[in-house]
DNA sequence: CGCTTTAATCGTAGCGCTACGATATGGGAG
DNA sequence: CTCCCATATCGTAGCGCTACGATTAAAGCG
């Protein structure tokens, strides 16, 4: 920078002022100023920046993983909306591991992020002492319906449970299974069980539960679905914990000569691009996404200038009901 | 980390060492500065440390998007491979926009980041200029057969384009077709097409060329193929850009009533975890997504640590042929 | 027990920038 | 032509750490 200065004839500061705030320094500097930056392809130091200024243009963000379409296209809408303002985000995953989370948080605090955006509820005794005692706008999301460290932004994967095993029970089935990857530690897909088995069993219905072991083991919940109703064959509808899973089911159905829905309804989650091409078109819910980086990016822009949003927003979910129920 | 010093009655530096080299500091007063940091609960700051030493634990990592499986899963692979030596990743998303690569670089860059990766030959002659003026170690990924900046690690999609047509062909097909998203903007989706052609073409059969207008819509792949076979009678094998859009493919010959591989074959890429489900299996192309993040998290740490290690490695692709060809 | 060697600790000078108060500059208004 | 005030520029003191040489402590040896 102080090569920049001298070769532009002006002070370091004006340099610094004119890197941050372009149109406080005149126009005649300011092109001085530029034309040295171009030709000694100076490129500032952003630590350096960090340091002296004491915080970063980092926006931390930390998901169970980004292999799953939910989670990145959430990343990318927000990486977009963000980066318009200046902000990198610094992307941390847990792969699914409550204790990787800790050490992520650790490690993004240590960056002096501006903001900080985790994926659900819940989190270690440590990690919330962590959180509590830096004062960053801080985002929970994909999730709603519980109080949150600060901002939340998501909807109530019970009520998306429930709305699924209303409109499965409106069109009249009774049994019904839940295929999940990941039931253990994916808490999300839990809560939709929940929320998907307490409808139904208010009405007197049954429903039983498959894990598969694989992450989206499509050719594994075609196996886990084929055993099941072998087993059970009074199961009439399936609720599968992402649109993979479904898909997996769906071809399995074909393969044993199973009509959907009339011998077997099936509904994914996720409502994936190609959920409308199957044979035949699968209903499926539709979470939000996009809407929820653009939510994200929107608080988080407003509180960073000293606004004070609103604390919760529930984005809630579309059933999209399509011709496999 | 004075408090910490203060606390602990060493001096900052010893705190520093500790926290840097914990093997050099004595047991005595490596337990005495371990608690007091537990007790301020201290947090490093990452931006002073790296200013100070004029290096970061950051890397890198330019991908076109981070909705692709290919993509994530190789970004999750590195992670994970790096995370272990104590490395971040900064991930950039282009969206396939080329323009987007060199603010990215530059961006990356002011991190001084210690390797940073790129995905594919095709970089702006500025963005040239930024990378041989750092002397980070840098790999292009997911390509092979170019000279690069560096490293490379990848393989050849004009390869994969060839053994795809040589497999139609020994299986008697002439007439083709490739399906494609974005192919004016996917360069490697554009070379798999080269390969695929110039094999072809060689012989005597034919390829027509269709371009999704979405990202991989598997419902417009579907449209698209139903038109191109309508014009088009003779063609009998297309091969997809990527996984999706064959399913989007083999979906609309179910509903069209098309045998596979009897009256089309298709064959995608990427093998994705439910091409061995679906009816038929898909005969497709599997791409080294995790053996390239493994094998630039291995080059990257030996460079790192001052090693020479091999400057390409070419992965290659398996084909996985199966009943849809 | 003194001397040498090695290991452990410390002090200090920056790293490259920003914040902020001090100083300069340049138009109007009188 | 002065004076005033707003605007533009500058100088300097850190930000919190690491690197490195200086210093001290500990260990080994005759």
């Amino acid at each position: 920078m102080s090569e920049v200065a001298q070769l532009a004839d002006v002070s370091p500061s004006t340099v610094s002022l004119y890197l941050r705030r372009p149109d406080e320094v005149s126009t005649r500097r300011a092109e001085r100023i530029q034309m040295a930056i171009d030709k000694l392809s100076y490129l500032p130091n952003t630590m350096a920046g960090g340091l002296a200024s004491s915080r970063s243009n980092i926006i931390g963000v930390i998901v169970p993983t980004i292999t799953f379409s939910f989670f990145s296209e959430t990343l990318e809408t927000l990486e977009r909306n963000l980066r318009a303002a200046g902000y990198q985000l610094l992307i941390g995953n847990t792969e699914f591991d409550a204790s990787r989370e800790e050490e992520l948080i650790r490690s993004i605090l240590s960056w002096n992020p501006s903001g900080l955006v985790l994926t659900g509820f819940s989190h270690s005794r440590k990690s919330v002492s962590l959180l509590s005692n830096s004062d960053i706008p801080i985002i929970e999301m994909w999730d709603y319906g519980q109080d949150g460290l600060d901002m939340v932004v998501g909807f109530s994967h019970r009520t998306c449970g429930r709305l699924v095993a209303e409109h499965l029970m409106r069109s009249g089935y009774q049994h019904m299974a839940f295929l999940s990857t990941n039931f253990q530690r994916d808490i999300r897909a839990n809560e939709r069980y929940q929320g998907f088995h307490d409808a139904i069993a208010a009405t007197g219905g049954s429903v039983l539960v498959r894990e598969l072991t694989g992450r989206s083991n499509t050719a594994e919940a075609g196996q886990l679905l084929c055993t099941l109703v072998n087993d059970h064959p009074e199961i009439q509808a399936v609720f599968c914990s992402n649109d993979m899973v479904a898909l997996g089911a769906m071809l399995e159905c074909q393969r044993q000569g199973w009509a959907i829905p009339e011998r077997l309804a099936i509904v994914g989650f996720g409502n994936q691009d190609f959920t409308d091409s199957t044979v035949p078109p699968m209903t499926t819910v539709e979470p939000p996404r996009q809407a929820i980086g653009e939510h994200i990016a929107r608080l988080l822009l407003d509180r960073l200038k000293g606004g004070n949003p609103e604390k919760r927003i529930d984005l809630g979910i579309k059933l999209i009901v399509r011709e496999s129920t």
